[in-house]
RNA sequence: GUGGCCAUGGUGAAGCGGCCGAACACACAUGACUGUGACUCAUGCAUUCGAGGGUUCGAAUCCCUCUGGCCACCCCA
């Protein structure tokens, strides 16, 4: 073995790329739809601005980000997730004030430094969508849809979504106090991990999978009851609008994301087929993101999904594609006039292959069944002399004589 | 960061101390068919079992170290 790739870094090899092609392609087509423009922002950004909007004190600031100093000093970040990049150009390049509304969409690799298993690799690719300057929960909905058709379109439709709220700065503080004394009583039942988290983010104990945090928190208040006025209108308008488009989704009022700009309406895309990794699409809203850093207060939502997960749900149903035609050469004397006869053809738009190895009829054939190749051709100074050669199907064997001129034979092959 | 399992050819793998000069299957190559695939048949294709050390008369098979992979915990897309 000599140079192998980094842990957790893998390439994406020919048999795969149909299935990234078919997502992304699908990604583009649905977005579209709903009017979202693409846009591309570094793999890299300053440290500083993912310890600003996800978090100081989530799993990924503390212990997942590839950071390291440039030879300037600074401290940089591969890009663990992509809102906040999306958030920085926004602010940066002040297209809030170029349209009100911005909506935005972008896919690429992210990158965290966890152990990889699968559907979880250090360098993994999201494909997500943002919509920023717009509160309404018709946008939550929208946003919601959206993400189903895409995945509708995809041909999947085992993921089941789950919403829920996590309420706002007016009633999420109130609603925290109550859990926190709430599982106060309770501290002998909790996990050590979730005991430590009582004072950073007491919230993820709802969604431990410890069997102690289970129990403790069978009865703990729920953050649905303690919304506000405003959130829980919000929420209710996210629901009917849904029920009004024949979205089918959860409520999940235990859902809990692990990124602390969240505000209200939060979801997933939840599936069992994918081992120990269940959420393959997930987001939220997150209305105070671009003010935290340094923009204007612009309300905004979005959400990302995972393109190995996304993958895996999807298997090989994707095939590759396979030639129009094979040309095998019989002597040396026809590889001009197929070299020829080949590229008019190719400029049909038609996928045909030749023999490149100077190999026999007979492998050049096995060839051509290999790669699945529609047709087949064989050309030597027989053909050549008599202007024709015999078009094969290689499905049931059967052939046909065909003038040997682009024209002629594009049709044949359409057929 | 913590566990568990596993490392044999291009691939899937059998073998678990001498019968291994490493099975079988697929793939690939050549030929039977002097210019035609998929079926059939023949032949070829691992001086070697992740790397290094040790035990032994003898190791792919046992022990140690290292490296790599997978899965799970944690967390998340």
């Amino acid at each position: 073995m000599h140079i192998t790739a980094v842990k957790g870094f893998n390439d994406i090899l020919p048999a795969e790329t149909p299935t990234r092609q078919f997502i992304e392609e699908t990604a583009r087509q649905v977005f579209g739809r709903f009017g979202f423009s693409e846009i591309r922002v570094p793999v890299l950004e300053k440290t500083e601005l993912f310890c600003r909007s996800i978090g100081d004190t989530t799993d990924i600031v503390e212990k997942e980000m590839y950071t390291f100093c440039d030879k300037g000093g600074d401290s940089l970040t591969l890009r663990p997730e992509g809102t906040a990049g999306v958030m920085r150009a926004l602010i940066e390049h002040k297209l809030y004030a170029q349209d009100n509304v911005n909506k935005l969409y972008y896919m690429g690799p992210m990158f965290r430094h966890e152990r990889p298993q699968k559907g979880r690799y250090r360098q993994f690719h999201q494909i997500g969508a943002e919509v920023t300057g717009a509160g309404d929960p018709f946008v939550d909905a929208q946003v919601l849809l959206m993400l189903s058709r895409l995945f509708r379109e995809l041909g999947l439709d085992e993921p089941r979504l789950q919403i829920n709220s996590l309420g706002c700065p007016d009633c999420r503080p109130a609603y925290r106090d109550a859990l926190v004394s709430f599982l106060g009583q309770r501290q002998e039942l909790l996990c050590d991990d979730c005991r430590r988290r009582q004072s950073g983010n007491p919230l993820r104990a709802l969604d431990c999978k410890a069997p102690g945090c289970i129990e403790a928190t069978r009865e703990a208040p729920a953050i649905l009851e303690h919304l506000c006025g405003d959130c829980h209108d919000h929420f209710q308008a996210v629901q009917s609008y849904l029920n009004v488009a024949g979205v089918p989704f959860g409520i999940n009022n235990r859902m809990v994301r692990g990124l602390d700009y969240y505000t209200r309406t939060t979801f997933e895309l939840v599936t069992s087929l994918l081992g120990a990794q269940s959420a393959v699409a997930a987001g939220g809203r997150y209305d105070g993101l671009v003010s935290q850093l340094g923009g204007p207060a612009v309300p905004g939502i979005g959400f990302a999904l995972g393109v190995e997960r996304v993958a895996l749900l999807l298997g090989d149903r994707c095939r590759p594609r396979t030639p129009d035609l094979f040309v095998a050469l019989a002597g040396e004397e026809s590889r001009r006039p197929v070299f020829q006869l080949v590229a008019a053809l190719q400029d049909c738009g038609l996928w045909v292959e030749t023999d490149v190895e100077g190999k026999s009829v007979k492998s050049q054939m096995r060839r051509a069944d290999r790669l699945g190749a529609r047709y087949s051709m064989v050309i030597g100074e027989n053909e050549l002399a008599a202007g024709s050669a015999a078009l094969k199907r290689m499905a049931d064997g059967s052939s046909r004589q065909a003038p040997l001129v682009a024209s002629a034979v594009a049709p044949l092959l359409a057929e």
